[in-house]
DNA sequence: ATAGGGTTAG
């Protein structure tokens, strides 16, 4: 084969920027032609053509035709190659439908043809993919009765089948007992964590990579970028941010998308913005990244302004993911008429067919604009059979909208398909507060009760210093230490000279308990903890910046307001789904949550 | 010679 026999074709031209390139080096049409010029030749059934036709067809864009085109090459082959078998598991691998790859190994197995230390890392791929745990030990078992267990590709396949399943104490042992870690290694176990949301761990382990000498490449600082993007680790993110630019890692188009990202998601969504218009070539992840950035941080008219450009000036193709992200941004902006327009589009102009999540996404826009009549008329004649989240949705819009009816219904539709989640209850709970029917309430709680239904413990992070410390509610004051408790103390009485009444309607406490006793849960409430913690141990006027996994509550949401102004500092809250910035006593959210 | 790890939502 010579690149004069294919010059006439048009050959993919080099990207001027991007490594992570969207479109694949070579298409079918291509493949097919090389394929000829081959047979010509009389070179076709020799081995390095077979196998290089195989992997062309592995690396197409679009790959499924390729993929049919590569299983036909390999049916014809007489003396098919290893090579071609594993490129071939490795492609059905990353389809839509993995299992193929399982069964098309099994077809190899049962051949009793012998898998090699490429075959274990493709087969656990496919694993990793469908979340299949006992499959993938399985594969472990056959891969260390195979000789292969030691074999550095097998074990880092090994670590991210198990955290891909959600075993991270399973993906640690092999960790722990791969002594000749590569950089490769460092990164599955890394993003490992972080895709479970336990960025600490994550972060534990960027500093044992480099106590351990190893240099940390761009996929590395993807991960770190991601842990300090869910923890909210601003100082931290912007720490990374520095050693990507002094290391020239930033060329790369992902570890952009991560740094949106991070910024994102620590509220500095002009540093975001920054990072965006200094990116030359922009693909569809890394507009989602900013376009959802400029969602959760209120900005819904620029969100829908970046989603037009990216498909009038960039001529993206929209994809149900950022379709999330454009509709959850004119949900909270209250951007009705925008996003009924472009769910419109994503019909009749994109071709997609809306999943779930876009029929969530627009009963959240109409529920929270007080449009409760159509949200539910929406769910009612949608073409899926609508899923618990759809009626939680709509539940969480009556409590912002008080409607007891509409909510009763929601939470009737929610009991019969997913009874004893803690968060409905507490929802309706809270409905029935905000119009002051207290019996209901305290049936609602002894029905939690008696279903044994907990809530889950709240629980907020502040970074200080570089360092992230983290403040569960479940234990109340007897574990903190003394500087804690003092702080807080201090910080009540002062929440209270200055005029703050507890707001005890969100407490879920035992009924029994009196209302002094729910008045000392709030003052619990793990972001007033980071946020006592945050005042004592920065210098005045710094910004503090709290992650909370839950909803932020009425009195932390008032609380919060008032700190801003007594204390004169800004606080970044970024709860379970939204920031919050209060500044001089108010916050970016006008209230509605 | 070719075969591994990463980014966006919920």
């Amino acid at each position: 084969m010579t690149s004069a026999s294919l010059s006439s074709s048009p050959l993919p031209q080099p990207r001027p920027y991007s490594s992570d390139s969207l479109d694949g080096p070579t298409t079918l049409s291509e493949i097919k032609q090389l394929q000829a010029v081959l047979i010509k030749a009389g070179l076709a059934h020799t081995r390095p053509a077979q196998n290089r036709l195989v992997a062309l067809c592995s690396a197409a864009r679009p790959p499924d035709p390729a993929l049919d085109h590569a299983l036909l090459l390999f049916s014809r082959s007489r003396k098919p190659t290893p090579f071609m078998r594993n490129t071939i598991v490795q492609s059905l691998a990353n389809t839509s439908a993995p299992h193929r790859a399982l069964r098309f190994y099994s077809a190899a197995h049962r051949a009793a043809i012998p898998p090699n230390h490429h075959t274990f890392p493709a087969l656990l791929k496919a694993c990793s993919h469908l979340r299949a745990l006992s499959e993938g030990n399985q594969i472990h078992a056959q891969a260390l009765k195979s000789g292969l267990g030691c074999d550095i590709l097998v074990r880092n396949a090994l670590i991210h089948l198990y955290c891909s399943c959600a075993a991270l104490d399973h993906a640690q042992r092999v960790f722990d007992k791969t002594l000749e870690r590569d950089v490769v290694t460092w990164n599955t176990m890394i993003n490992g964590y972080v895709q479970n949301g336990l960025a600490c761990e994550a972060l534990d382990l960027f500093r044992d990579l480099q106590l351990a000498g190893v240099r940390p490449d761009e996929i590395s600082m993807v991960g770190v970028l991601s842990a300090c993007a869910v923890a909210g680790a601003l100082e931290l993110g912007k720490w990374a941010h520095a050693y990507i630019e002094k290391h020239q890692m930033d060329g790369r188009i992902s570890v952009k998308t991560a740094l949106i990202d991070m910024y994102s998601k620590c509220g500095f969504i002009d540093r975001a913005l920054e990072v965006f218009e200094s990116t030359p070539v922009r693909n569809l992840v890394l507009w989602t990244a900013m376009i959802n950035g400029l969602a959760i941080n209120g900005s819904g008219h620029r969100a829908v302004e970046f989603f037009d450009r990216m498909v009038n000036d960039d001529g993206i193709k929209p994809d149900g993911i950022v379709f999330v992200s454009v509709l959850s941004a004119c949900s909270h902006g209250g951007l009705v008429n925008e996003g009924t327009r472009l769910f419109d589009e994503l019909m009749t102009r994109y071709n997609l067919v809306p999943q779930m999540e876009l029929f969530g996404c627009m009963v959240d826009l109409l529920g929270r604009a007080g449009r409760l009549d159509e949200a539910l008329e929406l769910i009612r004649r949608m073409p899926l059979e609508p899923g618990v989240i759809l009626w939680r949705t709509l539940l969480g819009a009556c409590r912002a909208h008080r409607n007891v009816e509409i909510g009763e219904l929601a939470m009737k539709e929610i009991q019969r398909r997913e009874p004893g989640h803690h968060g409905d209850h507490v929802l309706l709970s809270n409905i029935y507060a905000s119009v002051g029917r207290w019996e209901d309430v305290a049936y609602v709680r002894r029905a939690m009760k008696r279903m044994g239904i907990s809530k889950e413990p709240g629980c907020s992070i502040i970074e200080v210093d570089g360092r992230i410390y983290s403040f569960v509610v479940e234990d109340a004051s007897h574990r903190y230490s003394e500087e804690v408790r003092a702080a807080l103390e201090r910080m009540t009485r002062r929440l209270r000279e200055a005029g703050h009444v507890p707001d005890t309607r969100e407490v879920v406490a035992r009924v029994e308990g009196g209302e002094e006793e729910r008045e000392e849960k709030l003052v619990h409430h793990s972001e007033k903890v980071a946020v006592a913690f945050g005042l004592i141990r920065t210098v005045p006027g710094t910004t503090l910046r709290v992650v909370k996994n839950l909803r932020v509550c009425v009195d932390c949401h008032a609380a919060m307001k008032l700190i801003s102004e007594i204390y004169g500092r800004e606080i970044v809250l970024r709860d379970r789904n939204r920031f919050h910035h209060f500044k001089s006593g108010s916050c970016s959210c006008g209230d509605h949550w």
